[in-house]
DNA sequence: TTAAATGCAAATCTTTTGCATGTGC
DNA sequence: GCACATGCAAAAGATTTGCATTTAA
């Protein structure tokens, strides 16, 4: 099974690999990330480490993530121009729908999409290197 | 044709039906996004905006680029959580393909990703209300 | 006339950064 | 030990807002 905790192992190995010092303020970030469902923002994720470290700083959190995020362990999230929010990217490529109302966040997943644009973007000569695709909806009555 | 002056025009008899009172720097900026044949950003409006009505402040751009928002004749991005962009609404729907490395941004049409993304969001219970698409692309070598 | 719009500057919010101090390796 | 990481507080950047003044209708 890929728990949280062998989820976290996996990631201080690739961290170290990359040159990366592992020190409590990132064991707690990682840990944070590994066990979260949803996509949090850099407040909410301050929060969560400070469970496990209760001394790490915003600036910590800032430049851990963004850290992280070089390493291709973590993605960045910008709904609808609010403030960033994070997933571990560990799992396989999806996309997001935004519920307007509640702001709930449903990942859900289409090869015939991603074929589509991988094909259009070929079309007009480019190789794409990252997407994003949301759908900010209403619940259907 | 649809001009630029002809759009200007539809633009304020809109706004006027809406209830907003036509004033000096709100027909300069319903001019400027009329003429942009891109996206620019706020600071980029206020510069162009400058042109028809030298004293516009920053604030009122800022203000103004909402209304017209709210009232549905214009759209704000915000490319990888870049600070926002805008462009005019009454195109046709589109997606945009954003060059990493020059910044240059395409606009493309697909009526086969448009149809899947509402069946997708209509199979999850969602009606969907406005999307994204972008692609962060690289020119094929 | 008068409610709405503007300009200005101050406030807010998010994110980044300089620097002195602490710490993994 | 030393380069890298952290905390703090200040800076930067984008956007919003309070308030006195101006202006469209």
């Amino acid at each position: 099974m890929n728990t949280p905790y062998r989820k976290t192992q996996q990631h201080v190995a690739t961290l170290q690999r990359v040159g990366f010092r592992i020190t409590a303020q990132r064991m707690a970030l990682l840990q944070v990330l590994a066990e979260a469902e949803d996509h949090p923002d850099v407040a909410e994720l301050h929060l969560r480490a400070r469970v496990a470290d209760p001394k790490i700083s915003i600036a910590t959190v800032y430049r851990t993530i963004s850290a992280l995020e070089q390493a291709g362990m973590s993605t960045r999230h910008s709904f609808d121009g609010a403030s960033a929010r994070f997933e571990r990217v560990d799992k396989l490529h999806h996309d997001h729908v935004v519920d307007r109302d509640s702001g709930e966040i449903v990942e859900f997943q289409s090869d015939r999409i991603e074929q589509l644009q991988t094909e259009i973007a070929s079309r007009l000569g480019y190789d794409v290197i990252h997407l994003r695709l949301e759908l900010y909806c209403r619940k259907r009555p």
